[in-house]
DNA sequence: CTGAAAGTTGAACCGGGTTTCAAGTTCTAT
DNA sequence: ATAGAACTTGAAACCCGGTTCAACTTTCAG
């Protein structure tokens, strides 16, 4: 098979130990200079400087500005992953695990208050990584719930609907008590939602 | 008190019927120009052209691109409410209620596709009068919620949390079943999401 | 009717940022 | 040791779109 009909069009491998420290540098640099300003504010201008390279190098490595903020969404979006896999493993009852994801993923959005906002800006500049990223995310908790559903542990029937629900409530809940207000705990915020639902809100 | 004083910059009102026309065409043309193309790929040529306006008097009516972007930031975010606030005047029960609103606001997404993504990129191009929806929609929210228990119609206590938790799964079931997936209906949508607020997942 | 205010026009100004490139340097395999 | 590949460099080509402005036209109150 040629490699050149790959669908996803290769961040230019470093063949070199000093390329790809360089290609680290850069990617580093991005992401500090993406979180603070935003896409559009942001230069490779700016992105080099502050990695410390010369402006011609940035092309060594990547096609355009356009394929180094999809390189960092895809890099986030499995750092996200990792950060909450961990927190739910040894959870067993059903929406427990979910609260505990949620305390998981709000945790992280206070500390990488950047990587939170490059993704969100993906749905506007590249739409595909966005998708893939969110679908994922809606997949991983369908699963979850699936497979809790098929042990008796949850009142079903499960949808892929409940999965978008609670992934919007999860975003929403980190834009707000992660990164626009802090006075809340995470724990007091996760236990309020989780409530809403293990048991919703009808008397 | 002086009129420069206010903090809201003003749209530089028109004093006349040909201005008022000119300045409502410009409108148009931008949500149309802004819902297909985003902010940065929109051009000020490309709306004054759609409004068949010179391209000069643009800025009898604006500051700026970014002036323009908020005025119709605020504008869209009055009409969503608009097309939401008729379909539960007469649900009485507090939970269907909500159920109301979210398939009034999934409808409106599928009928406004472009205005929808307009109030999301406003996250990036003009945070504060995101923030400003965003909150304005949870304070009503809030609100409804707050009064219902009031009444003893809802296991309490109602918080704050739970209103930024039901915007951000209303947000994301339109994102989803409105904009990007129309093959369910969005009663159905609605009625999932429903089940989930009222009683919850657990058994 | 009339003159001042409101509105219109588009060429030109302007700044900024992405991308290219040809010349030079460093690394690595033989 | 040496050739060629990998990598670096930054000036300059290139492109683009926001904003200004001075001349002109239309509207409307008195």
């Amino acid at each position: 098979m040629d490699e050149t009909a790959r669908t996803v069009p290769k961040p230019k491998t470093p063949r070199t130990a000093r390329g790809r420290k360089t290609q680290r540098a850069l990617l580093d640099a991005a992401e500090a200079e993406f979180g603070e300003k935003g896409f559009h504010e942001s230069s490779i201008v700016s992105i080099t400087k502050r990695a410390g390279v010369a402006l011609g190098s940035f092309y060594t490595y990547f096609d355009s500005k356009d394929a180094l903020f999809r390189a960092l969404v895809r890099d986030m979006s499995g750092r996200v992953k990792q950060a909450v896999a961990p927190a739910i493993t040894d959870v067993a009852e059903p929406v427990a695990r979910e609260g505990a994801a949620l305390e998981a993923f709000l945790g992280f959005a206070r500390d990488h208050k950047e990587i939170y906002r490059i993704i969100d800006e993906a749905e506007f500049v590249a739409p595909d990584t966005w998708r893939e990223h969110y679908e994922r995310t809606a997949s991983r908790i369908f699963e979850r719930l699936q497979a809790a559903e098929a042990e008796g542990k949850l009142a079903g029937p499960i949808d892929e609907v409940h999965a978008w629900a609670m992934m919007g409530m999860n975003v929403f809940l980190g834009l707000k008590y992660g990164v626009m207000d802090e006075t809340r705990s995470v724990a007091d915020v996760a236990r309020i939602a989780n409530s809403l639902i293990a048991r919703g809100l009808s008397r």
